[in-house]
DNA sequence: TAATTATTGTTGCATTTGCAACAATAATAA
DNA sequence: TTATTATTGTTGCAAATGCAACAATAATTA
């Protein structure tokens, strides 16, 4: 079955906005806010370039990364509820960002514009797309151990040939996964014990 | 700010779901598999009576609750991933849910169909909706002890007088956390001793 | 380059958590 | 009604996990 969101459909997708509803790019260097909850301006985000992070910070200041986001993923503080933590999206690196108006998505253009049909449609499949990595997320997080959520994730990112790169930091992981740092360490180091795995610090082989 | 999808929005939904594409609505009695992944059928599914659960069966057996589904809910197999465990839509009690045909909404109908434009549009709020309930289910699982998985979830769910009745069970709640049973009851009972909660069976007062 | 800051790798220890098991009660089916 | 099955409440115990702390590198900035 064919990709149902391929290069050409995203290229026709940003030419689109900008013959359809107002649209901002913008720009976002390393450790920007990107967008935070805001009651009044509902947007959604479109990164075209780069990555960012859906972060959370609960009263007591604990912060914690409940999304990675990359190219071509959407984002909206449409998608958070009003809640005592507070969340905010943050560039992770240099990041390049559309921001589309809620409003104008369902109700500022002719309906008949073609345009218009096309962009709601191809949002519709960045939503499920969002959705399906959620899903993901709570299937990772719904595991027992933290080796098995070492697995799942390794498993899920490796190449063909069973490698997985740390490109971030083993810091970074072990705030994805919601462990410890140090038991992420560990159980690597035990996983490698097992011969679940082959580890040569940020390169890891995968092993069943 | 008016509630997005409101109660008229939504029959109309259902109204002009059976003019503009082909639906079948369906009733499932108690623990009837409603969806399962299927890479070639890909379908929408519309909760419009009665419960179901999204339930995953990894390969050693273990079967956890990943979702909850109510009334208005959608749900589809476009939004997992195709992975080692068994992903299933599962009736909570007597269930009634209108399918829809992907391809049907992406493709096969008049693009000037006035049906179609305000069925995608319905469709888009609602996936912000359960995107918006995935990212609340993401932010219970990032909670570092049973107890704030737990305060999260009551907070959540009290009425006006601060009070959570359980309508289920204390294991599907346990289930729903990812905890262990014994341990959700043992934590319950420190929260009640630290003063936090008070809890007479089913009926627990939040006090915080 | 030197100084500063961040990451990695490691360990001991206390705490939390899950598991197993069981009795008591409640709910359901025969 | 009685038998059967499911849920609740509880505990001991072993295992998993998080926390704190530290040295060794690596990366970044002045």
């Amino acid at each position: 079955m064919a990709k149902t969101l391929d290069e050409t459909r995203l290229l026709q997708f940003k030419k689109n906005l900008s013959n359809c509803v107002n649209v901002k790019s913008k720009v976002f260097y390393n450790k920007e806010l990107i967008l935070s909850y805001s009651p009044i301006k509902k947007k959604i985000g479109f990164i075209t370039e780069g990555k960012a992070n859906i972060v959370k910070t609960d009263k007591e200041g604990n912060t914690t990364i409940m999304r990675d986001l990359k190219e071509n993923d959407i984002f909206s503080n449409l998608f958070f509820q009003e809640t005592e933590d507070e969340i905010y999206i943050i560039s992770n690196g240099e990041t390049k960002v559309i921001f589309i108006d809620y409003y104008n998505i369902i109700k500022n253009c002719n309906q008949n514009c073609p345009f218009h049909n096309s962009i709601v449609l191809t949002l519709f499949d960045l939503l499920i797309e969002d959705n399906k990595q959620q899903n993901e997320k709570i299937e990772l997080l719904s595991k027992r151990t933290v080796e098995d959520k070492i697995l799942f994730f390794l498993k899920q990112r490796m190449n063909k040939n069973n490698i997985f790169k740390v490109t971030t930091s083993y810091k970074a992981i072990a705030e994805y996964l919601f462990v410890d740092r140090a038991n992420l360490m560990r159980e690597l180091k035990k996983m490698e014990e097992k011969g679940l795995i082959e580890k040569h610090e940020k390169t890891i082989k995968i092993k069943s």
